[in-house]
RNA sequence: UGGGGCGUGGCCAAGUGGUAAGGCAACGGGUUUUGGUCCCGUCAUUCGUAGGUUCGAAUCCUGCCGCCCCAGCCA
């Protein structure tokens, strides 16, 4: 990866390095367990571990478990394998695990009692043949959490509200208007204590009571208005079972964990802001002994033609407009992987689009301009014919069978060259020729002259068509026997080299056309009454099952890229690929100057 | 009309008082056995806007305008 830019984050982390705030960088990656990962966690995972990475620290996954309704171990699991995939190679070193079912020990900080957990990365595990490692849990923290409660109570900085939700919502006032004081507010510490306990071992049905913190009805930041802090809710949760029954909320869990873990920097996205200071009056209030750990924000990623919401990611998979969360047209990080982006690539784009706090809308051709500079210099080229159409070559022997030396890969010396065979009756692709060529179509038509990459020159003699419809079955040609290779001895030029497969040695594919699944760039921008579904694209898969390849490609294995010359990058479907029966994805397409013209020529004419 | 943020070319984005980097896209040209890659060139007298300070302002000050976030017992 080419040199680290530096932005305003990595300005804050260098600065209370430099200043001796902390002494070593420990940042997070705390995903909620709802959904799968996307191309916007993408960017927080590579800021996150990104900084981990330069300044030799460390990156804890966690799993922010702390809403039980929400959430299901199918997504820790796809969470979890997409981070590894991601930074693998990257930044695996930097990555912050923990012995599974390890929790925070009690510590002892000047006389204190305190909570503590410490990472393990992959490595260093591997080295002491320790037990296997997992993410970390919010709910790992549920013990310790309940705890600090019990310590925000004694201080008087937390009382448990009997108020029902609609009347805390009521009182709550409005931005522009202060909120009123809840009628427990000032119970006695000994019936917070009492109350609080009561909770926990489940008195009180759902709703009935909440902890809440003391700070500032008329506080201008309605985070203030002494917030939630513990609600009931008796239902299981994935990690805990039956345990428990009062759940903490977001910023009291929150900040708490990353104050757990040793975080030195908590680096979240614009919509937290706003919570800036409840997060941090918490860690004050409660006089932590230990570097409290501080946080920042910067701008959310946003994409041309995709959407973000794991709501609406969830709603694409449940109604059916896709397979499923891998589906390769899904933003997903699974997606993108069975489309074969390459994890790199991802990076280096979101490199690329940097870090700031102003709302963005970066265009999809910036992604994939990176996964196309990616593929063009690390992936073998191969022909393949997507849409064949058959050619005779008239003064080609019969039977014969010759095999043609073909480059791996131009980009790459390395990567050597293989065998083509030729013979009489090859396919092209159909959109390779034209009865009436437009202007400045260079490729085969009656009489023209065209090369077959790596064979010979052809010229068109003849159009076969089919009597009923008028379709073109076949394209009678000659070839020139002293072009062999492609060469010309005389000098002389064509305008065009297409790409080809023998017939009788092709080997047959499914092949899947993949395009953006929405048709505007704002899918979420609608008319009143209508939502997202309604900007899905009408062919955003095109499944074809005639492509014809050339015979290395029998060998394919699930997982492999390649160059099919002229088309695109495709990637052999891991899941749908069969011995002798591979599965192929288009990843994207290659950049298409003719498409270019022809669409110009036709806007007009 | 409360609080918190943000406004630099079509899209990202540097710039931190000394006279507007870079990438993508677009456009023009060259090389080419992929209409790919690669190479060269064009693309902001101007930084939301109006004033002010200064020899000098995208950078400092003031007013105005616009956009985003916040009133879940979601995260």
């Amino acid at each position: 990866m080419n040199e680290e830019r530096r932005d305003f984050i990595r300005e804050i982390v260098q600065q209370d390095l430099d200043s001796g705030r902390v002494k070593n960088v420990v940042t997070r990656f705390p995903p909620e367990p709802n959904g799968y990962l996307h191309i916007g966690h993408a960017k927080a995972i590579c800021i996150n571990f990104g900084i981990a990475r330069r300044y030799d620290g460390r990156c804890n996954l966690r799993m922010d478990d702390t809403n039980p309704t929400k959430e299901d171990v199918e997504y820790v699991e796809s969470i979890t394998a997409d981070i590894k995939w991601l930074i693998e190679g990257w930044a695996d070193h930097c990555l912050g695990l923990k012995p599974i079912g390890g929790l925070p020990d009690r510590i002892d900080v000047d006389g204190r009692e305190d909570f503590y957990i410490a990472s393990v990365t992959p490595a260093e595990s591997a080295a002491q043949q320790s037990p296997a490692l997992e993410p970390f849990f919010a709910s790992d923290y549920f013990e310790a959490l309940y705890e600090y409660a019990l310590e925000l109570i004694r201080r008087g900085k937390a009382y448990v509200c009997d108020h029902t939700a609609e009347e805390v919502d009521q009182m709550r006032g409005a931005p522009d208007r202060p909120g009123r004081e809840s009628a427990y507010r000032e119970r006695p510490v000994e019936e917070n204590l009492d109350l609080f306990r009561r909770m926990r071992t489940g008195e009180f049905p759902d709703g009935a009571r909440t902890l809440r913190a003391k700070i500032d009805m008329s506080a201008p930041n309605v985070w203030l208005r002494d917030p939630v802090l513990y609600r009931i809710r008796h239902t299981s949760h994935h990690q805990t079972g039956d345990r428990w029954c009062i759940y903490p909320m977001y910023d009291f869990a929150h900040g708490l964990s990353d104050y757990i873990e040793g975080i030195t920097h908590s680096l979240c996205s614009l919509e937290f802001e706003v919570h800036r200071p409840l997060y941090e009056w918490i860690l004050e209030a409660l006089e932590l002994p230990r570097v409290h750990p501080r946080q920042r924000e910067f701008a959310r990623l946003n994409v041309t033609y995709t959407i973000m919401s794991k709501r609406k990611l969830l709603r694409l998979v449940q109604e059916g407009h896709v397979r499923g969360w891998d589906d390769p047209r899904m933003p997903t990080l699974s997606a993108m992987r069975r489309r074969g982006y390459p994890a790199e690539a991802i990076r280096t784009f979101v490199q690329a689009v940097g870090v700031a706090k102003r709302e963005n809308m970066v265009q999809i051709e910036y992604l994939e301009h990176f996964v196309r500079e990616n593929l063009n210099r690390s992936t073998p080229r191969v022909m393949a014919v997507l849409r064949p159409l058959r050619v005779v070559i008239e003064n080609y022997p019969e039977e014969q069978v010759e095999e043609l030396d073909a480059v791996n890969n131009p980009e790459d010396a390395s990567a050597g060259t293989r065998k083509v065979p030729f013979s009489r009756v090859i396919y092209i692709e159909q959109d390779d020729f034209r009865e009436v060529p437009p202007p400045k179509y260079h490729r085969l038509s009656p009489g023209v002259e065209v090369r077959l990459r790596y064979a010979y020159l052809i010229t068109c003699t003849d159009v076969v068509k089919d009597p009923a419809t008028g379709e073109i079955v076949e394209v009678r040609a000659t070839y020139d026997p002293a072009t062999r290779g492609g060469d010309t001895p005389d000098g002389r030029k064509v305008k065009s080299t297409i790409h080809w497969v023998s017939a009788k040695h092709a080997i047959d594919a499914e092949v899947r056309l993949y395009d953006r699944l929405f048709s505007v760039e704002d899918p979420d921008d609608t008319p009143e009454g209508e939502d997202f579904t309604r900007n899905l694209a009408s062919e955003s898969l095109e499944i074809l099952r005639d492509g014809k390849l050339e015979p290395s490609l029998a060998a394919a294995k699930p997982g492999s890229r390649y160059q099919f010359e002229r088309l695109g990058y495709f990637f052999t479907d891991p899941e749908d690929s069969h011995p002798g029966a591979p599965v192929f994805n288009r990843t994207v397409t290659l950049k298409d100057t003719w498409a270019r013209i022809e669409r110009r020529q036709n806007r007009r004419p």
